[in-house]
DNA sequence: ATGTTGCCTGTAAACGATTACATGGATAAC
DNA sequence: GTTATCCATGTAATCGTTTACAGGCAACAT
C-alpha cells in the first residue's frame, strides 16, 4: 500500500538482527537482551516500521475483528452501547465491524458466513431474534461461544449475555403509575416474537394483577418499538370507549409517536394521559413533556458485553471455559420527568422513590 | 478456525486439479472448461470450502476493509448515512469498518496508521475537522485519493467529498421564515471552525440581506448541534430585550433542544417563536410541535460517498484520476411541519413553495 | 511433417508476519 | 575439566491464498 512499505526483514537489516528478533521486541520484549530491544526500538523509529496486521493474523489464525450485529441502526438507543463497546476493544488490536440485521435475510448470506470467511473471531448481538438458520449454523460451526448477546438473548440457547432487568423497569413503570393514582393502564408493546416484548409485557401484567389492578387485552396493544408504531397506537387509544389514563411504551421512541398522537388529538400529555418510556435515550430529556422513562445503563451494558466478548476470545477455544457468569442482569432505574402525573380528578401525589 | 477449516489445497484434492484452477473457479471462471468448472463447483460444495479472505487480502495487498469515521455515533443524523454507505459496499468484499472522531485524540493513534498497519484501504469520513497531524500525515503517506469527504469536508484540500448544499438550506429557511412575515431572526450556528457553521451562517446572514432584513451578532448564537446547545440558546433568547420572532438552527437536534427550552420557560412554537431545524432526521415529525426543517438526502450522501470510494479504490493507484466530478454538490429541500407560523398579530400566509 | 496459435491447466514463488526448534555462548555445578 | 543449565538469538517452516510463468495439447495453416 502507498508507497513501498516497509518490512519487518527491513528493519531486521537495520538493526543487524533476525526477523524473530523483531518480532519478539512486539510480542515478548522481556524476552530480548537491553542491548538488542534498543537496537530494534531505534530501527522500528528511523525506517517507521508499522505491522502488517493482515500478514500477523493469517500466520496467528484469527481474524483481528469482531461484529456488532445491531437491529436498526438508526435508533440512537443503540449508538451509546456500540460506543461502550468500542471502547472496551480499544485496548486490544481487534477491530470492530457493525452490522444492521437488515442487512442479512438477503442473497442467502449467512452470518456464521463472517466467521468461515476468517473475517471476525466474534460476535456482539444486540438483536435476539437471528434466524432459525444462523442459530443451526452456529451449532454446527462451533462458534457459539464466541457470541455474545446484549440486550437482548435468544431463549433456551447457551450463548452469553448480558441484559437489564426488564421485568423489573416494567414493574418500576406500572408501580409508579399507581403510586400517582392511576388504575388503568394500557401498554404498547415490541414487536411480535421479540423477547423484551414478552418480559417487558409480563413485568407490566405482573405487577397490575399483583397491585389488583385491571388487565384488558385491548390495552395491550402491539408496537414494534418505533416511532411510527407509538403514532398508531395513539388511534387505537383515541377510539377506546373506556380510555386508560397511562401507558407504558416498550422504548422511549414509541413513547414519543404515542405522546405525537395524542397532542395531534388535542389530548394533553399528563393532562389527559400519562406515558412512561422505556431506554431514557438522550432524547428523553429534552423532548416535550421531558419524558419519565425506565432507564437501562447502556454505557455499562457495552461495557460488560465487550469484556465477556474478550474474555472467551482470550480462551480462544482452549476448552476452558472460564469462570464469568453466562447471563448477566443488570438493574434499570426509574427516571421521573414531565410526562406523568397523577390523573385528572385526583389529588394524590407520586409515592414512588 | 473452529474445527480444521477446508483449504484451497482440500477443494483442489477433491476435485483433481490444482489449487491454482480452484483459485481461477472463483476469480475468474471463464478461463476453465466447462467440465473442469463443474468438478471444482461440486467440490467447493461437498466440502464446503469458503476463501479464508485474510489470506487473500495478505496476498492482494490490500486490507479489505475501508472506514467510516463518524464526529457522533450518538446523533441519528448519521445513522441513515451510514446504512446508505454499507448498502452501497453491499456487493464488494470489503468489510466497513466504523469509528467515533471521539476515539481518536487520545494516546497518540493517528488515523493513518490504520492505512499503514494494512488494517484499512480507504476511508469516508462525516467528519471535517481532522486534526492538521492527520492531514499532514495522510498527504505524506500517499493516501489522499482513498479518501472521500461526506457531508463535511476539509476548505482547501484535494479530497473527494460530497455534501449538501448548506448554504442553499440556509436560505430556504430564511425565505421561508420571510414569506410568514417574520422580519427578526436569530441562528443557532454549529460549534466554532466547523465548516458547516460557516456555510449555513453564510447562508443566513447572506439572505437575510438580500432580503432586507436586519442581522444583530446578538442573534447569531453559538451552538455545537447538540441538545445541549439548543437547551442553553433559549436561555439567550428568553433574556434578550428585543426578541427575534424565530429561530433557525443549525441542526434538528439544536432545534429540539431549543423548543424544549423555551417550553421550559412558558414559550410556545410556534405561537411565540418559529423554529426551523437543518437535517430532517426521522424524529423530526414526530417532535412536539413536528419541526420545520431542512431535508438533507442522507441516502444519496452516503450512496454517492461510497460510490466515490469504490471507483478510487479500483483504481487502486495505478495514476489514473478517472473522470468523476472531485466535488458533489446535492440539493436540500424545506420540509414544512408546525413548528413554524406567523409571528403574533401578522396575518401573512406562508408563500414560500 | 512442422510451425503457429490459442486454450487450459499446473508449478512454484510470492504476500509479511510468527514461532517451534536449533544453536552457541556464558555461567554454574560437580 | 567436563557437563548441565539457561539465556539470547537465528533458521526456516508455516498460515491460505493469488498469479507469473511455463507447458501440453489440439486445431489449423503451410
Amino acid at each position: 500500500m502507498s508507497q513501498k512499505a516497509v518490512r519487518i526483514q527491513d528493519v531486521a537489516r537495520a538493526a543487524g538482527v533476525s526477523t524473530a528478533t523483531v518480532s519478539r521486541a512486539f510480542s515478548n520484549p522481556g524476552l530480548l537482551s537491553d542491548a538488542t530491544r534498543k537496537a530494534v526500538e531505534d530501527a522500528v523509529r528511523t525506517t517507521g516500521y508499522r505491522v502488517n496486521q493482515a500478514a500477523r493474523n493469517l500466520r496467528k489464525q484469527r481474524a483481528g475483528a469482531v461484529l456488532v450485529l445491531v437491529p436498526d441502526l438508526g435508533n440512537p438507543f443503540f449508538s451509546q452501547i456500540l460506543a461502550a463497546i468500542r471502547a472496551g476493544f480499544a485496548d486490544t488490536d481487534y477491530s470492530v465491524l457493525i452490522a444492521d440485521t437488515a442487512e442479512y435475510p438477503d442473497r442467502g448470506r449467512s452470518l456464521v458466513d463472517h466467521f468461515l470467511d476468517a473475517r471476525i473471531d466474534g460476535m456482539i448481538s444486540l438483536d435476539g431474534a437471528l434466524s432459525a438458520r444462523d442459530l443451526r449454523l452456529f451449532g454446527r460451526s462451533g462458534v457459539e461461544d464466541r457470541i455474545v448477546f446484549a440486550c437482548e438473548w435468544v431463549e433456551g440457547a447457551a450463548f452469553r449475555s448480558v441484559r437489564s432487568d426488564n421485568e423489573g423497569g416494567a414493574r418500576l413503570a406500572v408501580r409508579h403509575l399507581h403510586g400517582l393514582g392511576h388504575r388503568r393502564l394500557a401498554h404498547v408493546t415490541g414487536p411480535r416474537g421479540n423477547i423484551l416484548t414478552s418480559a417487558r409485557r409480563d413485568g407490566v401484567i405482573g405487577e397490575c394483577r399483583d397491585l389488583g389492578l385491571p388487565v384488558r387485552d385491548a390495552w395491550i396493544i402491539r408496537g414494534d418499538f418505533s416511532l411510527q408504531a407509538g403514532h398508531a397506537a395513539a388511534e387505537r387509544l383515541i377510539a377506546m370507549t373506556e380510555r386508560p389514563t397511562a401507558v407504558i411504551c416498550a422504548s422511549d421512541m414509541v413513547a414519543f409517536g404515542l405522546i405525537s398522537g395524542l397532542r395531534g388529538h388535542g389530548l394533553s400529555v399528563p393532562g389527559d394521559i400519562s406515558v412512561v418510556g422505556f431506554d431514557d435515550i438522550e432524547m428523553s430529556e429534552f423532548y416535550v413533556p421531558a419524558l419519565t422513562t425506565i432507564r437501562q445503563d447502556r454505557t455499562r451494558i457495552g461495557r460488560r458485553a465487550a469484556a465477556l466478548l474478550i474474555d472467551q476470545l482470550k480462551l480462544a477455544g482452549n476448552g476452558d471455559d472460564a469462570g464469568s457468569a453466562r447471563i448477566e442482569t443488570l438493574d434499570v432505574t426509574l427516571s421521573i420527568r414531565d410526562s406523568t402525573a397523577s390523573p385528572a380528578g385526583s389529588a394524590m401525589r407520586d409515592r414512588t422513590g
